[in-house]
DNA sequence: TACCAGGTAAAAA
DNA sequence: TTTTTACATGGT
């Protein structure tokens, strides 16, 4: 059955992140479709005209499946916003419809950021999936993502055996058992999620802002730590030396020019 | 082979 | 207080 979503939209642009930076166990390509778990049942997105093809479909999901999409994204302002830059201007045609997914779970998208922490994503991405098929529930192709309450009986010991180093064993098993509400944050300010994050070990303004961009979607989060956005701005408009600054100028999309920077360079790099 | 990759905390200076 | 170091894996 046919999800609609506002046009234009391109279905593989939006979720290519989950082949081109390697396998995730949770959100796992099979046969031109995208399968996830939502609320307890597999569900399989295929690209349609005028939005996306879920099967089977549920009233009960549309709506998780929606925000999955991105569909909070404001892309008809931001479009109109970018055309006084040329850059973002020029990406924001060259990437039409592209409208960045939103991870669905709290938990789920500190624990990505954790192993995605200094390493590569592709290694990322292997040692996660390992961890999804050891400790999340399979069906058909996708497995759901473990569940904190599961993680939070396993031992560092174990998911060291995954690939994880024993720091980040820690900080995952300590996030599983803190007693922080993850889904409450959704109702605080972007400076309080952020100091409330850090305040836990392992979790650094990194991973804090990569959780406003990605999870909350909030619109003026900018995650300035990171890497492949630091190479990305350096591409598009040279060297920048204050990163965190220079977001003033992406107001107020700093998180969607971020995506389209960073989608960007692998996609549309400056001739 | 050695080095780097979408960081972070802890040790050392 | 600021700078340096260790960390595990996957790709090149």
């Amino acid at each position: 059955m046919l999800v609609p979503l506002p046009q234009p939209y391109d279905f593989e642009l939006s979720t290519s992140r989950f082949d081109v930076y390697g396998r995730d166990a949770a959100t796992l390509w099979h046969d031109g479709g995208l399968h996830r778990v939502f609320a307890g049942r597999e569900v399989r997105l295929e690209a349609a005209p005028g939005g996306v093809d879920v099967h089977p479909h549920d009233g009960a999901i549309e709506a998780d499946v929606l925000r999955f999409l991105g569909l909070p994204f404001e892309l008809e302002p931001f479009r109109a916003w970018a055309e006084a830059d040329p850059v973002l201007g020029r990406l924001a045609l060259g990437l039409a419809g592209y409208r960045p997914v939103l991870q669905p779970d709290p938990f789920e998208a500190l624990v990505t950021s954790i192993t995605a922490q200094q390493v590569s994503l592709q290694s990322a991405a292997a040692i996660r999936s390992r961890f999804v098929e050891r400790y999340g529930t399979p069906y058909e192709y996708a497995h759901a993502f473990p569940e904190r309450e599961r993680i939070a009986e396993a031992t560092e010991g174990e998911l060291f055996g995954l690939g994880f180093s024993n720091r980040k064993a820690e900080y995952v098993i300590a996030l599983a058992r803190t007693d922080l509400d993850l889904d409450e944050l959704s109702e605080l300010p972007d400076e309080e999620v952020r100091a409330r994050l850090v305040a836990l070990r392992g979790l650094g303004e990194w991973t804090a802002d990569w959780f406003l961009a990605r999870h909350l979607g909030r619109p003026h989060a900018w995650p300035a730590g990171d890497l492949g956005l630091r190479k990305a701005v350096a591409a598009f408009y040279g060297d920048v030396p204050d990163l965190r600054a220079f977001a003033e100028r992406l107001h107020p999309f700093e998180n969607l020019s971020a995506h389209y920077l960073l989608n960007g360079l692998r996609v549309l790099p400056p001739s």
